[in-house]
DNA sequence: AAAGATAGTGTACAAGTTACAATAAGCGGG
DNA sequence: CCCGCTTATTGTAACTTGTACACTATCTTT
């Protein structure tokens, strides 16, 4: 096949995270950009990404990122794919490990300081040509994200603590970019069992104010175990 | 946050891909393992991998290392994970993008040739000690299998082009590690429209031989297109 | 107190899932 | 050729889940 080589004689390649950091306002999915301050690219929006460092865990790097962008910890992170073609990068091959993670928006503090950046979140049915093939990772990522709220609780980490059933209704319609039957949507979600009642109103509201839940994620840790599935289906009905 | 660097400051690493090829044969589920015959990890077995090439694809490199150890070609590929863990290699960082594939183990030829190695199936129920991180790789590999199966009408891929309902059984049997009601199963996989009976049976078996089916992927397509979707049950029951 | 807005709820029908057992079709041996 | 062995094939009734659909309740504002 070919002779033996020296382990420092194989090809080596920079290496970077990129996030696909999600969050849920005014009944919209967004996006966390940035905007790029220097060539490749430059002005163009990007994921929030950087180089790997030569002794840092990938996971540790997209939370790193997550971190000096938007100053939010411990936040739902998972991997997405990773990306490497050999000319995704105009400077030199640069593979990059994308990760996708969501996160409850009114947390967001944007730290632009030293970077002299914009952050900006972006409605994800409207977005401009982005950096790189960023466009490809934030598509990916989406078709992820629709499958994803299906079979795992996951909605919940784009909520506030404590929501209505009508906004996380609205936040499966809008990943799902369908309409949901209200009685239908609330009759499953609550047959889970997974939402405690916390005897709360909304307040401030010019309307009938509604009840507000919280997830239960002990229980459905406990559920989980016992073999149950997680599962909310797109109906095609309005 | 730190001064601009020249592109080629940056750390680079080695990068791998590795193959969790899954066959299914006598029953039970197999993944292709090669033994080593160089440190590290000398005469362990272990996942094909071989290292990406400066200008290639990480799929195409996948797809070669595939047809390099098996002379197979045009085989369900898919990437899995990446796995980049500072210390998973100890001759230095290496990150591998793990794919996964799914192959018809009757057109496996092992091309031992130049290799002097070993390539042999192992069950996935009783594997020993793997190199490296791969024990590791091969669990997210099943796991990812097992619910893939469960919404896409993948299993097709470890069986011949014609097969009975049993042997389908079967094998969603010994991924799911569990036992299916023989009537409710080929109700549920008939009613789908999938299967076209080949008006064929088996040959050479000494009982009543069974009707042979093959899987009609035109037919999927149109269906997907349409808003179906695949889904199959691990029911509880015996 | 009336208007405006959203919250909250029940029921009948259709579709899908589950549990369960008897008959059919080949082969091989006597 | 008949019997026994082995696996293939099939239907139905009870139950669970999904779907379609419209009215009343509660709060705020004027």
């Amino acid at each position: 096949m070919q002779a033996r080589k020296n382990f420092n004689d194989f090809f080596k390649s920079a290496f970077t995270v990129d996030n696909v950091i999600f969050g849920f306002d005014e009944g919209k999915l967004k996006i966390l950009l940035i905007r790029r301050n220097e060539p490749p690219f430059e002005d163009f929006w990007a994921l929030p990404g950087y180089f790997v460092q030569p002794k840092e865990d990938l996971e540790a790097a997209a939370a790193r990122v997550l971190r000096e962008m938007t100053g939010m910890e411990n936040v739902y992170l998972e991997q997405l794919h990773t990306f490497g073609s050999p000319g995704r990068h105009n400077l030199g091959r640069v593979i990059t490990v994308a990760y996708y993670s969501l996160v409850k928006i009114a947390d967001f503090r944007p730290r632009a300081a030293g970077l002299a950046q914009d952050i900006t979140w972006h409605t994800v049915d409207d977005l401009e040509q982005l950096a790189f093939d960023h466009e490809e990772i934030v598509a990916v990522a989406l078709d992820k994200l629709k499958k994803s709220i299906r079979t795992r609780p996951v909605g919940f980490e784009l909520l506030p603590p404590a929501f209505t059933l009508t906004e996380l209704q609205h936040l499966y319609e809008a990943i799902w970019e369908t309409e949901l039957e209200k009685r239908n949507f609330r009759k499953k979600i609550l047959s889970m069992g997974l939402l405690e009642d916390l005897n709360r109103t909304q307040e401030g509201v010019a309307h009938r104010p509604a009840k507000l839940y919280r997830f239960d994620e002990a229980i459905y840790r406990k559920l989980e175990e016992s073999g149950f599935n997680f599962e909310m289906k797109e109906s095609k009905s309005k």
